[in-house]
DNA sequence: CACATGATCGCCT
DNA sequence: GGCGATCATGTGG
């Protein structure tokens, strides 16, 4: 098999939570068709989930970075560009949109806004339970890693009783930093866009303010 | 702590 | 053909 794909990756064990997503809840469709910025702050705190054969994973989010579409030029979707493998990014809110990135990591976005719009909210870091490192879900990629998440999962609708959802939980109200995004130093204006949004409490937050 | 570099490949021009 | 919404590792202060 020389072109093999992994596309049924496990997550962390360490992130398991049981056979029922027990104390965590669904969230409307509508959370998710709103305004990206507004969606990408609510984000943290909520939990990004995942089952694989027959068990629930699931991870605290701690820092998201809100894309805006045709008028952001750090956006995959800039200027209404549309191809095959951004199409999920136009979707109605609560899709996942995942690509590969330098060839070897994978970056998880949910989509927001009506359908045709083209804007999504980047999953840049989370939070495992007590004892599991910091680092384990500290920036997309390594987020992705650790809950098995591939190409694979791209297109995938976060509200279809399927095996990715976000879910919230009854939890106190984290405090939430503000910054430019991370890594999109080639996007002219939008580079210093206050999208990235983060737990001023968290540990597992991917880098300080800039 | 602050850089600097290499890995590795799908995507887009 | 060039490069990226990254990360691990290495060097130097």
């Amino acid at each position: 098999m020389k072109n093999a794909r992994k596309t049924d990756v496990a997550p962390d064990a360490r992130l398991a939570i049981g056979r029922e997503p027990t104390g965590f809840r669904e969230l409307p469709r509508s959370f998710f068709l709103r305004d990206t910025a507004a969606v990408a702050r609510d984000l943290v705190g909520l939990w990004f989930a995942r089952r694989h054969e027959g068990i629930w994973y699931a991870a605290r989010i701690v820092e998201t970075e809100a894309y805006l579409g045709s008028i952001d030029a750090a956006a995959h979707t800039w200027r209404g560009r549309r191809t095959t493998r951004v199409e999920p990014m136009y979707k109605v809110g609560g899709h996942l949109y995942v690509f590969l990135i330098y060839g070897m990591y994978h970056c998880a976005n949910v989509v927001t806004c009506p359908a045709e719009i083209g804007e999504a909210v980047l999953l840049r870091a989370a939070e495992g339970p007590q004892g599991t490192p910091s680092k384990l879900l500290s920036g997309p990629g390594r987020l992705c890693t650790a809950l098995g998440i591939t190409v694979a999962f791209s297109g995938a609708d976060l509200l279809a009783e399927g095996d990715v959802r976000i879910f919230r939980r009854s939890t106190s109200a984290a405090s939430i930093g503000v910054s430019a995004r991370i890594g999109v130093d080639y996007a002219g204006e939008a580079k210093d866009w206050p999208l990235r949004f983060f737990d001023l409490d968290s540990p597992a937050v991917s880098r300080k303010s800039r």
